[in-house]
DNA sequence: CGCACAACCTACCAAATGGTAAGCCCAGCG
DNA sequence: CGCTGGGCTTACCATTTGGTAGGTTGTGCG
């Protein structure tokens, strides 16, 4: 019963992967679940099928997209660390991760611009987690713990600006400046950003 | 003559204008004409009348929005003053424009993203002209001059991304920390993002 | 076998989408 | 006066939207 139970989860989670993508590309309004299931080689109807309705799989993507995130935020919290390592690990992962796929943080950022008009009951999601640890282990460095909780948040919405608008805009940034230029401006994003972070959250 | 032509200029930028907020609240595919024209208290038909299209309309926004930007990298380029000031008064007079109204970032963001997947004919509106324009002034800076193109983008690109993801994500930010707390950490924005800039460019 | 159940399909639907056609109203102007 | 042209309207259109209903397949299991 577990057995097929997970079967099931996991042709799930990759149809939910693959539809992240195009909800990633085109956002809500733009991805209609007919070019979802199009491009999953399956019709509209199978989709709703699995999920039940569009918002539903919508809520599904952003969910997981959102944990994967928080993930390589534990990942880099190893206990006993001083917090301002904890922050450059987790900032450093996170760009090798969004270097591979820039499609969760594309996803992600719609869904933080998007939700300003959506019903405010609808509790936060895992997103929510990752920017109030985020601002929690700010708060517990050296330099940052007697400034208060909104210069803390101001920081963490600052560095996470900073080391996602290259990925989320690669796209026209592309365009505008030329593939070749933007590889190696991919190449040196990584060193000055951690110079940015290893700075404000120390020095 | 001029004058019937500037005035229904002036009520074209209007519409233009008030259109734009939906634009940049729910991005283009979220945003009916209908919806539109129904905010701007006239029927569909009479938008499509004034543009022509949709795609015209929010056209013409991402371009008023992108010269309103690129109006503010003006005002900051007074000439014969150090290409640092320069970069320091643009991120401040953009910081303080946004305070105000947060639409124009929101909508330019979603333009960031969303033109990933335009055809690549349609050459690069004002906003190109906008990042082209910073990364010569930060290649014109002591610091980073002889460091190259690709250094100059991926800091152009790290500090508006720092400088804007606190506007577009404004409504979420709200909704998990309270307004409270938001407000005092747009307080507190300016300050450290200004010690940001001004320790990148310099030191 | 028989039966349940998940996966998937075709067929359909009401509503909303962007857009066209044709006409009304009225100021300006010869 | 006439009539021209811009602003705006109602009426209509084909297509697409998210979603429902009902049937068909196949697989596992008693």
């Amino acid at each position: 019963m577990t057995e097929t139970a997970s079967q099931h989860e996991t042709t799930r989670v990759q149809l939910i992967r693959s539809a992240r993508r195009l909800f990633a590309a085109h956002g809500y309004a733009g991805a209609s679940i007919a070019a979802i299931s199009q491009e999953l080689g399956l019709t509209k109807q199978a989709l709703l099928h699995h999920f039940g309705s569009k918002d539903r799989l919508y809520a599904l993507a952003v969910e997981q997209t959102a944990r994967e995130i928080l993930q390589i935020l534990f990942d880099a919290m190893e206990e006993g660390r001083p917090p301002e390592d904890q922050l450059e690990a987790f900032f450093a992962a996170l760009l090798s991760h969004l270097d591979e796929d820039a499609t969760p943080v594309q996803l992600l950022t719609r869904e933080l611009m998007d939700q300003a008009l959506k019903p405010q009951d609808q509790a936060g999601s895992s997103l929510d987690d990752v920017m109030q640890s985020l601002v929690a282990t700010v708060q517990a460095t050296e330099k940052w713990q007697d400034t208060g909780v909104q210069a803390a948040l101001a920081l963490v919405v600052q560095l996470l600006g900073a080391a996602t608008l290259n990925f989320t805009a690669k796209g026209t940034l592309q365009r505008v400046f030329g593939r070749t230029t933007c590889q190696g401006a991919g190449g040196q994003f990584s060193e000055i950003f951690a110079d940015v972070v290893s700075r404000t959250l120390r020095e």
